[in-house]
DNA sequence: CTAATGCATTAGCATCCGCTAATTGAAACG
DNA sequence: CGTTTCAATTAGCGGATGCTAATGCATTAG
């Protein structure tokens, strides 16, 4: 069986499972703005592949687009990170690390 | 260039990225322990396919198994979400909600 | 013991994925 | 104007992926 638009986890899941695509999404957030020539400099790939890249971290909503001229900038979208925030705290993750922090913080206070 | 043994973040969103495998794995973490017959019930694929899920998600440290006679019982190993909680952390995500955590925690604590 | 059950593993298949090379179109430059 | 640069898109390929069906091996049941 086929969902026609797939969960909007797997959808995050699977644009940053690809170890290139991540990286892409990484130099994007690193830099305010970016444009495809400058992303695809470093990236051991063609332009071709980082656009595609581009269109599939764009569809699960991590990163936006400015056209400027011929130029196309690139901007993260931290915000689309937030089903896989959902999903995490849903199964109890953060709830730990919580604790550790809040551990720490108390160590600090009182040692 | 295929790196020998992929980055732990991407042996951990490659196993959540398929729904069927991330539907395993909720429901190994809902129940304190599971085995696979059981599993294989709800789950629309053969008890194959879940064995072989089952051996990507503990791979991925996601879950941990107890045999015992000729069942195996499988649990969910949360801890191996790490890498995803550090990567997303790294990206700076969490800090909002776990601020508002923390400081919710600190209220009940010393109100 | 024989039969049945639980699970892992394998071969094979259809599909999906990431990539390159090439094309196209738009915009800047001489 | 022609040329160059930027970016998106496409066809096609090799390899990965998820699945089934079948097999094999323990373990339990009758």
């Amino acid at each position: 069986m086929i969902e026609a638009t797939p969960n909007p986890v797997t959808t995050v899941m699977r644009a940053l499972a690809d170890p290139t695509r991540r990286a892409v999404f990484e130099r994007v957030f690193e830099s305010k703005e970016i444009s495809v020539a400058e992303l695809t400099r470093g990236s051991g790939v063609t332009q071709g592949a980082i656009s595609q890249h581009l269109k599939s971290l764009k569809k699960a909503g991590l990163v936006a687009e400015r056209a400027e001229g011929r130029n196309v900038y690139y901007r993260a979208a931290p915000e689309g990170l937030e089903p896989l925030v959902t999903w995490m705290d849903h199964y109890g993750v953060f709830w730990r690390e919580r604790f550790q922090n809040l551990r720490d913080l108390l160590k600090e206070i009182d040692p």
